[in-house]
DNA sequence: GATGAATGAGCCTTCATTCAT
DNA sequence: TATGAATGAAGGCTCATTCAT
């Protein structure tokens, strides 16, 4: 019999959880520290050790959570269409959103957590990996159907994707640049759907 | 008369910039300390602050000496080519040999300094840009001599290139996974040039 | 539910003022380390931290401490008598009685704190000077009954009442030379009372 | 046969002494450093040291220079007059002077020389003494023709006339309060030679 | 369960002084 | 004589984590 209720437990899990979030958005990983985020959650530095085994294990929790909410919103966005451009337009537009929409997360995973020697084989790259699989998913559709080339490597279209966004993101999560996602999304689509070269 | 002469001043330089780099690589920059630098330079931890400010301008200092190789590299090699594919597939190749080859040192980019606030406005960051300035050139002359379309967004592409690579790369510079520079210089070409879908 | 309970809180207090005092007593502020106070108060340096902000907070704390002792203890002096000779005569007897038992923390005032530039409008300085007004009061209440010339400039004279022990006692302080509590006293109180011309 | 003539040895200690004047009056003895005072005299670092053993010597090069010449000006000024009474005002006036005029050497002296350990026994020691030492000539000689009380303690008196100037001129130093010379002069010749009490 | 006191490792930088050139 | 490169010691403070209460 625990002393406290289940339910108690999981609003002291998702309290700490979001204090975590909102003091590693305000001063990033190594700047916020346990204090801050007991603090915040208003309990004590100790309590949080019985919800989580380390600091690092919070930072993975508070970007499980994430990634949990976009895959499921990515998803949805993307299958809302039928033909592969539409769809593919879909995936990128939302994921520059989420760049926009959670710049401090999206800094938080690409400096502090990608980086990091435990990041492999971790269960945020578990996350990871499903939602840039989404990308596969429709590709290997699309090859299906006759919309793709049959010999198109997924993973390294994942890569490129992936990569480009994030890297044309990195501006905004800096705090300069605009990120126009509708209009980029359909310049990128057009970029790899048809290539640059003229025939 | 100066207590030393200049070509020992040039191999101090050297010697603890080359300190600098094996240390950051084997440790990253927080884990490695200026005691660390100065016992493989052999020097004492005072003087290293004779020929650099501070520590972080030791990093710019590796980083720099980095970069001017591989934009020397890079520029000789794409510039070997005529055709815009043939040179796009040579920068490729290049770019994702730098990753190969100098895996520390790229971590060290990717993971302490263009993460870093200060990165912004850097002379790091103009080398940056200088590199891959390489691609926005050869773009610019593929389309002035009709190899590629005039619409085309010469910075999408290079945020799409460069991150498309440093995705890629990223699980070789964690130590998993082959990275065989020319098949997947090709195959990316094939994929920018000519698009991945059917007309 | 407190981790300790308040008495242990303040032992601890008390145990690192004490484990300052003596280790600024023999090395003064800047040679006493912070190690130093914590291996004495037979501590972590980190728990120091928990109780003072800063070693200069850490000084503060000793002084302070000695403030309050020296005041009740001068005020206590002082009131004992009622005629004002009598009360000058006390005065000095008292402090310079402090440069003789406290030689080291008057050291540390006179050296450390007072020459440093936060010590204006510190809680320091304000102990110190409602220590000196004490002569303040005994000089206005003299010149109401009479005892004492209506003219005289109280804060003159306390200027010079405290400056002139502080450096008579400095040769004692640096541990030359004797100093006669009683015969000074008397002696300095002939001086400022009478004057040292022959009318 | 030394490889510079005497003249130019002198006019570089001379040019060292100024500029460490300058550099410790405006930075402090701890925050100025002999890169800086070499800086300002125009040498190299290491020359300082053919002229000055260490950077505390050449503290004390500097206000011996300081004393030499104030101890001049003050018995310049004292024995202008004839009278105790007078000699004594125009001491206090002309020590008050100091203070106003070298506020930054006064600083100096007292927060880093004489409360150092190595003053005991100094040559800044034995200026400051043969400075004071004026008081207890005129205190002699005033004694000497009935001016001064036969039992007066001249080196008590010496302590009170220094200690209460250095005191009250202690706020003006630290940029603080005004410092009215000429009346301060007047008020505390009339203390101290007709005392404070009503007869 | 909850608290929060306690631990203790870890490091950049300055600068007086020396001495090779 | 003059230079200035080279030395090397020294310490305050933070904070993730643990565990006595």
């Amino acid at each position: 019999m625990p002393a406290i209720s289940p339910e108690r437990m999981q609003d002291r899990y998702d309290a700490i959880l979001d204090a975590a979030k909102q003091a590693f958005a305000e001063k990033g990983f190594e700047g916020a520290s346990i204090a801050d985020i007991a603090r915040i959650a208003k309990i004590s530095d100790g309590l949080v050790y019985r919800y989580f085994k380390s600091k690092r294990e919070l930072l993975y929790g508070v970007l499980q959570k994430f990634y949990a909410r976009i895959l499921i919103d990515l998803e949805h966005e993307v299958f809302k269409h039928d033909k592969f451009p539409a769809r593919l337009e879909a995936l990128i537009k939302r994921h520059i959103g989420v760049f926009v929409a959670d710049t401090d997360l999206c800094r938080l995973f690409i400096a502090e957590v990608r980086t990091s020697s435990d990041y492999e084989g971790s269960a945020i790259q578990d996350l990871n990996r499903r939602y840039t699989s989404v990308l596969i998913r429709i590709v290997r559709e699309a090859v299906g159907n006759g919309e793709v080339k049959p010999d198109t490597n997924a993973k390294l279209l994942r890569d490129v994707l992936f990569g480009a966004i994030e890297h044309l993101a990195w501006r905004h999560v800096n705090g300069r640049g605009q990120l126009r996602a509708a209009q980029t999304a359909r310049e990128l689509t057009a970029m790899l759907t048809s290539g640059i070269c003229i025939d």
